[in-house]
RNA sequence: GCGCCCGUAGCUCAACGGAUAGAGCAACGGACUUCUAAUCCGUAGGUUGCAGGUUCGAGUCCUGCCGGGCGCGCCA
């Protein structure tokens, strides 16, 4: 039991004498914000107070009175308007230590109740290269895993790629005409990315010079709207007005923007002879790339025969991504695994009378939603709504969670209110459907990310610019050491890989989930302040005490030394160390790592503070050295359990 | 037009209805003959978009307004 559960435990007794039920109130004990109040306060004596009818501070007096902490806490004060501040005895500190150290867990219970768990997340598209939108799902939608795992929750981790799709009929078509056999056969992932990336570049011409007599046209109709709009105003315009002028005024200057990133886009590959030739011949790309991937959802026998053939090499390629992110799935069921089940999916909901037609399409009408959520098109076709109901009755069927979690994108809040409000209507009461959402990363300019020229960013590109940066700072570390260079190049290649993208995960990890967050890569490669860097170089020089004294880590573990908290340091830093369940708990509350994050920070900042102060090695007394000794190694293994919760790695040496 | 999300220090962001709103970066001033200075200690920086309301207590909950983002039937 952490400290904050054991409080809350002895607090319950008391409460328990003045009202039914204590459990609400007892959420209202917490650590404290500052010091001076104690390391926890419990605040529930002025609702309680309100609540009786009794003046809050008499409230406080009574519990405390009946509160039988002597063993666990110095006498508790009442504070302010009521507040019970609490602070553990440094005795008690120096037992729950002790038995940290002698325990794999680090002192952190598992769950009473475990539940299971589905997890969705990452979710590639995986004939074409990831890019920078599939970080944050992959990086949180891992840590998650991690964390309930840890907790003592049953984790399935599924990966729902999307391998039924329109690049499968690029890739198709790709393969069919323009395809160089001894490059597919000396490396084909990489046949089949620049294949997907070439038709991609002659469809989006096609498309593009299609589009741009409407763009010019609009272009045209904005120029026009502002200037009479302007003219409407006057010199001046009221609030509504003057709000309609700047939206015009900044539609106009996207029509420019989009029609000149297009026009550039069109000259690279009128300027290229090789492309405009392709362009020229492959003038009805875009119908038959649709005639592709409609072949082979028909069941065309050749189409299905390279489908089966691609699909290895497709999931080799991401799999080498997720190797060097330190990312594995239980399941790796797509789109593709589904198809089957979706007929039956749309007929069962239609003979329930939850689905109705409804202009020639297959539609499920929600109350309180404006539009209906489509599970067949007109043509017949299906929509990736079905899939996602017939993955969800797959789900329930095979792995019976208690809960799914779909970590997605916030653009597709509404898709996922159909889907469960939908799921509700079939009669799954039982499981927790959340939709783990988080916002976009954003470029420079407030917009989605996207390279200068219009593109997405890929997501290798990303890490190799994290290790170059890393790798830069390792060098540059190590060779300032006081004792000169430690390293061999291939140790700083190796840490700069591991800190480099520890760097990357951590960056996102850190930020609240729910908000959109502007990409720089300065800002997601620092390597100082609240990031893995700072954590990772904290557990080194934890790594570097053991290693210059000598120290038998296994010894000082099997027989924990007695631990001396005098030093504020040193109190702080073993407090720290014990909080490590409470902030997995609140981590796992609301699905947000940073809350993760935040406590380590907190952690590897008190231990810088302790390294400052409290010499280890050159302690005054050998009692000291081998307390601190300990809390050095318990500070580690906090960090590194917590670093691995959030898929990321540590380095003995930087 | 309708719906959802957001607005906190110069910048990027934290803060599970609780006390004097916290960090990092940037700025300024200190600390390396001493276990890794990727560090530490300190200074400065705020009407939490605005106006009301609920509450013993509001950055947090409610209403309105201002500003921004996203989404809105046959893409995923």
């Amino acid at each position: 039991m952490s400290i904050l559960a054991e409080l809350k435990s002895r607090l319950s007794g008391p409460l328990g004498k003045l009202v039914e039920d204590p459990a609400e109130l007892l959420e209202m004990v917490r650590p404290s914000q500052d010091p001076k109040f104690g390391d926890y306060q419990a605040n529930f004596a002025m609702p309680l107070g309100k609540q009786l009818g009794r003046p809050p501070r008499d409230v406080a007096a009574e519990i405390v009175a009946g509160l039988d902490v002597g063993d666990l806490c110095e006498p508790p004060e009442i504070a302010g308007p009521g507040f019970i501040n609490l602070r553990v005895k440094d005795d008690r500190l120096v037992d729950r230590l002790a038995e940290a150290a002698v325990d794999p867990r680090l002192g952190v219970p598992e769950v009473e109740s475990p539940r299971r768990f589905v997890i969705d997340f990452s979710a590639p598209n995986v004939a074409k290269p990831m890019h920078v939108g599939h970080i944050r799902s992959t990086v949180i939608g891992d840590a998650l895993c991690r964390l309930f795992r840890f907790l003592g929750h049953e984790v399935t981790s599924d990966n729902h790629i999307g391998d039924w799709g329109t690049q499968f009929g690029m890739i198709l078509y790709g393969y069919r005409n323009f395809r160089d056999p001894s490059a597919y056969d000396a490396a084909p992932v990489a046949e089949l990315a620049r294949l997907y990336r070439l038709v991609r570049q002659l469809m989006d011409y096609h498309e593009g010079k299609a589009q741009l007599p409407q763009l010019g046209e609009r272009l045209e109709q904005r120029e026009a709207a502002l200037a009479d709009q302007l003219a409407a105003a006057g010199d001046t315009p009221d609030k509504k007005t003057a709000k309609a002028l700047r939206k015009a005024e900044n539609d106009l200057t996207e029509s420019r923007k989009e029609i000149e990133q297009l026009e550039a886009k069109l000259a690279a590959v009128e300027a290229d002879p090789v492309l405009s030739k392709m362009a020229i011949e492959h003038a009805g790309i875009g119908e038959a790339v649709l005639a592709e991937t409609a072949k082979l959802h028909a069941g065309d026998a050749e189409n299905r025969r390279l489908w089966e053939e691609f699909l290895p090499h497709c999931l080799d390629e991401i799999n080498r991504v997720y190797g060097r992110l330190n990312v594995t799935f239980d399941h790796t069921l797509g789109e593709s695994f589904y198809q089957d089940r979706l007929a039956a999916t749309v007929d069962d909901l239609i003979k329930r009378g939850i689905a109705t037609t409804s202009d020639g399409a297959i539609c499920v009408f929600l109350e309180g939603q404006n539009v209906p959520m489509l599970i067949r098109k007109q043509d017949g076709a299906f929509l990736y709504a079905t899939t996602d109901l017939a993955t969800l009755g797959y789900r329930m069927e095979t792995f019976q969670p208690d809960a799914i979690l779909y970590v997605v994108d916030h653009r597709q809040a509404m898709h996922f209110e159909h889907l469960f409000a939908t799921a509700r209507l079939m009669g799954m009461e039982g499981v927790r459907l959340e939709h783990v959402s988080f916002g976009t990363v954003l470029g420079g300019d407030g917009r989605p990310f996207k390279t200068r020229s219009g593109d997405t960013v890929g997501l290798e590109g990303l890490l190799d610019e994290a290790v170059r940066r890393a790798a830069t700072i390792v060098a540059e570390n190590d060779d300032a050491k006081p004792k000169g260079a430690e390293l061999s190049a291939e140790e700083r290649a190796a840490i700069a890989e591991r800190v480099g993208i520890a760097a990357l995960k951590y960056a996102d990890l850190s930020q609240n989930r729910t908000s959109d967050y502007v990409f720089s890569y300065d800002k997601m490669l620092a390597m100082n302040g609240n990031t893995a860097t700072y954590m990772q170089y904290a557990y080194a020089r934890v790594r570097s005490i053991f290693a210059k004294g000598d120290v038998d880590v296994e010894a000082l573990r099997a027989a924990p030394p007695a631990i001396d908290l005098s030093t504020p340091a040193e109190r702080a830093l073993g407090l720290a160390i014990l909080r490590f369940g409470e902030a997995l708990d609140l981590a796992a509350l609301d699905y947000r790592p940073n809350q993760l994050t935040a406590y380590l920070f907190d952690l590897a900042a008190c231990y810088s503070t302790f390294f400052e102060q409290c010499p280890v090695l050159k302690a005054p007394t050998d009692a000291l050295r081998q307390s601190r000794l300990l809390l050095c190694d318990l500070t580690a293994r906090v960090i590194r359990k917590g670093l691995e919760l959030l898929g990321i790695e540590v380095v003995e040496r930087m």
